[in-house]
DNA sequence: CTTGACTAGCTGCTATAGCAGCTCTATCAT
DNA sequence: ATGATAGAGCTGCTATAGCAGCTAGTCAAG
């Protein structure tokens, strides 16, 4: 595996590098990142360093005070809170939009990319599989608004969720999920009502939440 | 008047320098920004400049693309219905949360902002003084609900109003809103129900978008 | 008059070097 | 033995300098 792939810039790269490391768990939680070793570590000098830590600053994995450096964002019960209540506004403001824009040919979509989901869920369980599905759809979901902030918003979500899945790195159990798990979103936004495709994500998010703090 | 206060660091002040000038219209929408330029401008060197353009666009006030530059934000009326989505999913999350964390003392903090807020929209109109109470009400809602995220996501929002407020640049005319606008979001609150307290804000907020497109 | 190439000046980007502050250790004096 | 102090090594931060690419403007050839 080479990881020095050639990226547009530099920043790019050290962006990149850097990222991996703490969502594999290689920077673990609340380690100092210095901008030399930073720098050493992604092969470039010190100023794409410092754009790439702002940006991870900007995604939330990682927190910076001024004349004092950065270190990797400690998950606390807090934190997750926080995450948990942010991505609830975001995917319920979501399906509200959505019920109003999707056209049928963008509903198919999301409807195979949610059956594809839930089979998964059964038969492999909660795995690393199902995470990259899982974030993909919602993903597609707040693309499918049109909106960058929301693209944005969901990105990191997503992004603070892997760190979230890495720090707890539970086994995945086939069958626990309900199998229409994710169905029941798409049956609520298809009722073409915001308030109903908003309770079926709210419920979704808000039990996903659940889950995660038991396995704390 | 001295714009080379002294702040912690140069990035701070060139991004404090930067920002004013775009929030004050100097820097008009569509302006290319030029690193070098930017920082004659500031009084540093490129380096905190840098770091200033990419707070500024985590912000949303500018724009960049790799290998290319940064240029001001244009008020497109796709990216003033994105700020309202956004908004919309924020406020109404908060709202909701404040219904189950928020005790009487606080609730009565942010009863005296919206009364004040009330009258001044009666006596005054829809001015500059009203904007910067109206900004800290809705911050103080967000800060009281102990989410960085929240308080985060409303400092974006607030900056990026500031900037179509400029844009627009409506003279203020008394009476032209209802007289409890801002009341009604804490009866809403007061109901100590989720559902209720989100009804109040999303129309406030929806309202407060259906006036501004109407502006343009 | 048109068209092509070349130059000068802009742009973003980044490597190097060096300043100021902090912390920790090792040495020296009491 | 204990305390203080000097120094070495780290840290974040930033100014300078220089590379590569784009743009526009000019000058010369057809």
């Amino acid at each position: 595996m080479d990881n020095s792939e050639e990226f547009t810039t530099a920043s790019e790269r050290a962006y990149r590098i850097i990222r991996e490391k703490i969502l594999s768990g290689e920077l673990e939680a609340g380690a100092r990142l210095s901008q030399r070793k930073m720098a050493a570590l992604s092969g470039v000098s010190i100023i794409p360093v410092i754009e790439a830590l702002l940006r991870l600053e900007h995604d939330g994995l990682i927190e910076q005070r001024p004349q004092w450096g950065a270190r990797v964002t400690v998950l606390s019960d807090e934190r997750i809170r926080d995450l948990c209540l942010f991505r609830e506004a975001i995917e319920c403001q979501v399906a509200r939009t959505l019920t109003e824009t999707l056209d049928d040919a963008m509903m198919d979509v999301l409807k195979d990319m949610a059956v594809e989901l839930d089979e998964v869920a059964q038969a492999e369980g909660v795995g690393s599989h199902y995470w990259l599905l899982d974030c993909a759809f919602h993903a597609k979901m707040a693309e499918l608004t049109g909106s960058r902030m929301f693209v944005d918003a969901m990105r990191r979500i997503n992004l603070f969720g892997i760190l979230k899945q890495v720090a707890a790195a539970s086994p995945g159990v086939p069958g626990i999920l309900p199998k229409d798990w994710h169905m029941r979103i798409i049956r609520g936004l298809r009722t073409r009502e915001a308030d109903k495709a908003e309770a079926a994500i709210r419920y979704h998010v808000q039990n996903a939440f659940a889950r995660d703090m038991a396995h704390t």
